[in-house]
DNA sequence: AACCAGGTGAGGA
DNA sequence: TCCTCACATGGT
């Protein structure tokens, strides 16, 4: 077991917003601390004021390593300064200030979120815990098992049947689906954080043959992805909540029509269409500027917190 | 008991 | 390109 802790004067962060904001599935805040498994280890970190209590399972995860993981490095205050303080963002930023983007491994965020899809965080934490438990090696920390987030590897020799008995429902086919692209060495996803944003996304929503080569991830899903784990602030992932707070903070933005279809959205099945979602995304990153990822994880949070 | 949930893919107009 | 619908499941 490895002790550190880390010294924050002058750096904004609140690790309990920061985890407790639907980025990441797998934290558990138990007894005053943070438990995660990150990388092939276990982290557990408390937070005093402007000091990190961290331990951790292995040397990998050291005070580097959270560093870049909770991104402490980022220049926050010019993020913030980049985003328009309207109404709704200078009340997000002072209720919940310290509130940051983190970033993940590639794969865990991009599995976690194609089983995010349709479904509610409490679950989506249950399946990917099943998931883990289930096919994800073992570790143990300060006398407890936990285990790693399971590899391509391992989840590609795996039976839909198996995968489903996560409670994953529909989205066992696309689990496997993927592993077994990111097995078969075809795609490499770490390529997707050397890219822009634009160029990047287009890989993860490529067709060959009119076979997507990632089944499962469509723009919202793409997003979260290039903003949660390959450190593309610009996207702007929009799900229910988002539609539903940009219909109600920020209808000057849109046109009536656009209006209608994020009202239509929250209400009821429907979906946004690929060009509705993508022109409601381009304003979107056009209002909210080159950190508009940021002002989208402030709006989240905002909007499922409540405004009261 | 319905309804909702960090949507997406398939199929058809 | 657009719209409509099914999809599995558990929390509320």
């Amino acid at each position: 077991m490895w002790d550190f802790n880390l010294n924050l004067v002058n750096v904004p962060f609140d690790i309990g917003y920061t985890l407790d904001s639907g980025q990441a599935f797998r934290w558990l805040y138990q007894g005053g601390s943070w438990y995660g498994v990150v990388g092939r280890g276990v982290l557990k970190v408390r937070q005093e004021g402007f000091t990190l209590f961290c331990s951790s399972s292995s040397e990998e995860l050291d005070a580097r390593f959270i560093h870049s993981y909770f991104r402490l490095n980022d220049d926050f205050e010019a993020i913030l300064s980049s985003i328009p303080k309207d109404e709704t963002m200078n009340d997000a930023f002072q209720r919940f200030r310290g509130l940051r983007l983190i970033r993940q491994e590639v794969w865990e965020c991009l599995l976690s979120f194609v089983i995010s899809t349709n479904t509610n965080i409490p679950r989506i934490k249950g399946m990917v815990s099943n998931l883990c438990e289930k096919f994800g090696e073992r570790v143990s920390f300060d006398g407890l098992e936990y285990r790693l987030f399971p590899t391509a590897e391992r989840l590609a020799g795996a039976s839909v049947q198996e995968l489903a008995a996560c409670g994953l429902g529909y989205r066992a086919k696309f689990v496997r689906d993927i592993s077994w692209t990111v097995d078969s060495g075809s795609v490499n996803l770490d390529e997707l954080r050397l890219q822009d944003y634009p160029k990047a996304r287009e890989i993860l929503l490529e067709r060959v043959l009119e076979k997507k080569t990632f089944l499962g991830i469509g723009r919202k899903v793409a997003d979260c992805v290039l903003l949660f784990s390959c450190d593309k602030d610009e996207a702007f992932p929009i799900d229910v909540w988002i539609a539903r707070a940009l219909a109600r903070y920020y209808p000057r933005l849109f046109n009536e029509e656009v209006v209608a279809r994020l009202n239509s959205k929250l209400s009821g099945r429907s979906s946004l269409s690929a060009k509705t979602y993508d022109e409601i995304s381009e304003t979107a990153r056009a209002y909210f500027g080159r950190y508009a990822g940021y002002a989208q994880q402030y709006l989240f949070y905002y909007a499922r917190k409540g405004t009261g």
